[in-house]
DNA sequence: TATAGGACCTCTAGTCACCAGAGGTTCAAG
DNA sequence: CTTGAACCTCTGGTGACTAGAGGTCCTATA
């Protein structure tokens, strides 16, 4: 019909996110419904292309559905300033490098763990000491472990 | 009654593991069904704190439920040599350092995005531009965005 | 010993961001 | 016109829990 005229099969080849995930996306409120075929089938204009981009982009930055969601509102309106989306991406850049700490400090002890371990039977696998003795741990005895909010990074 | 016996509280005072979730492990067959009073409640002995612990503690460490399953077969046969407590570690690191690579790059992008902005209107904005196209995107256009394995961290 | 109230019980449903499959219909090339 | 790839909806599953409803039990104090 119009200029552009995509199935959702074309949109997925052209962004790259699968046929599920874009009537996901429509189901929650990401993209808008399309206009349908008389056979009941999707058909696109390329602002649905534009925005499909936008959103897997914005993804593949790590920005939650709700962030994008966000992102989305404030490019729809071109004429206000951006402060906002400078505080979403400076948030963003914080939770990923408290991630990478986290995920660092992680790797030192992993690290550790292989280097201090010698070989031999399970009864004096110091690894299984490690996990089985916790005098190291805080007392109260928190085991933190890692958050929600380290462990994930918005996939 | 024996020695030790702690309710499903006290097990969670000492791990630092909810009830909910001493509960949960149950269900998945990560904590042995402890016997009950004559109310139905659950009562534990101290093999069953030690176990909790061990799981704590590997969870701390990320490994994933899969991981921590195996891990308790092997520390049950302490004759064993360990060898495959050294490879699950290992294998942990490998995944730790990947997400730790991942996410520095992401890191390095974000902070690029920030640099490059100078604040405006939304309609020169170069990080809602940078969202919008797709042109320095690999051809084909696969949008590798964060995959489960570079986005999560056990939990 | 009676009672108050905190701790416990089960079960359901929600989280996040999708993905897979069943069972059926439509579209487009040949 | 036929074929078969692509589309449709709907359901259920993923990992590792968490929250809440609605009800029962345990135990310390008076
Ligand atoms: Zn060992
Ligand atoms: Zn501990
Ligand atoms: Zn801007
Ligand atoms: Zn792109």
């Amino acid at each position: 019909m119009v200029p552009s005229d995509y199935s959702i099969g074309d949109l997925a080849r052209h962004t790259g996110i699968k046929v599920a995930t874009i009537r996901y996306y429509e189901t929650v409120g990401l993209m808008p419904p399309p206009p349908r075929t008389e056979g009941n089938q999707r058909r696109y204009g390329k602002g649905a292309l534009d925005r499909l981009n936008f959103i897997a982009h914005a993804r593949a930055f790590g920005f939650s559905m709700e962030a994008v969601r966000h992102l989305l509102t404030i490019a729809a309106h071109p004429e206000q300033p951006c402060e906002d989306i400078d505080a979403l991406v400076a948030e963003r850049l914080v939770e990923v490098e408290m991630k990478i700490s986290g995920l660092t400090r992680l790797r030192d002890e992993l690290s550790d763990l292989l280097h201090t371990h010698d070989g031999g039977v399970v009864r004096e696998c110091r690894i299984i000491e490690a996990l089985s003795d916790h005098s190291a741990c805080p007392p109260g005895h928190k085991h933190h472990g890692l958050t929600a909010e380290l462990a994930t990074v918005g996939k």
